[in-house]
DNA sequence: TTGCATATTTTACAATATGTAGAATATAAT
DNA sequence: ATTATATTCTACATATTGTAAAATATGCAA
């Protein structure tokens, strides 16, 4: 079905963009991959190598264990395994935001209503405007569907 | 300073409800606490006896393991400790809720709120009434702050 | 004060997640 | 066939959560 589906992670909100949802090495990962595009082991390996100090046979275990949690996948060229992200970085994203949304409305619509609001009016003023917009527009295709089902509705009755 | 800092967890968007946030146990703990209020292990266990089958010892290290990660507070009354939630259900909701709301904005504010709005729409119409209400406020205030702002800094201009 | 009932602490094992890497093994190319 | 390279296997460390036996402490009753 839905490849994103296959996907599972954590959120941790006591840490920083990607580290809420990545290990430290998996991110540090994930960040070469979608700025190189499908790479080896050799490769992320060399473009570590600047600033840390890891061994390849770690970095294999780690690329692995990503592939089988859903955020890679594998193509072998001759010897070797090359690595590439299964969503780009806006989709991961996507998804990622999109679960999280959905958990913690699931878990108190009410409170989290306020505190993102909260949050926004605090963070970035600008975004409310946006935010009223699309809240209009929703509002619209509700009113509408609303009507058009009670059209809908009226007619079937009709009908029977 | 704030209690509620000392409070770490992690979220899990792909459980429900406060297995979201806790452990099988943990949560089971937590609600047998919040119900009858501070409690000895020995009532937890008598309340737990009846579905499940779990030893003492566990009851001990786990309500330990959450005191040392600020969910409960311990008392000793004679030879047994009391434990209580740091919480009440509300404050323990907000608090998550809000965390999360900061976390999952913090990682993408533009996508969070489409997804927000998704939500509601597709979930509880009627709380985009609630919540277009909320904004209008948040944007009164704000445009009020600003218009002060405004004034204000104009008066200190003339001043300067 | 001694001993029992009760409670805690200590210790430890299991599973899962993540970081780490040596050793053994496979494989491609010369 | 040998060598360089890559993978797989195995394993250890830390952290979280569930689990509990064994050892130890403690309060009370006789």
């Amino acid at each position: 079905m839905n490849k994103q589906l296959d996907l599972k992670f954590n959120f941790n909100p006591f840490k920083e963009g990607l580290n809420q949802v990545l290990g430290t090495l998996e991110k540090d990962i994930m960040e070469v991959l979608w700025q190189r595009g499908e790479s080896s082991v050799k490769n992320i390996l060399d473009i570590f190598s600047a600033d840390r100090d890891v061994s390849y046979s770690t970095i294999i275990t780690v690329t692995n264990r990503m592939a089988k949690k859903g955020l890679l996948k594998k193509r072998k060229v001759r010897k070797a395994y090359f690595y590439k992200p299964t969503h780009t970085r806006e989709q991961f994203y996507e998804l990622v935001s999109k679960k999280v949304v959905e958990g913690v409305s699931g878990f108190s619509l009410q409170t989290a209503i306020v505190h993102f609001i909260d949050y926004m009016a605090q963070i970035d003023p600008d975004k409310i405007e946006y935010f009223s917009k699309l809240i209009e527009s929703k509002r619209q295709k509700q009113s509408f569907t609303t009507r058009t089902q009670r059209i809908l509705n009226k007619g079937s009755e009709n009908t029977v």
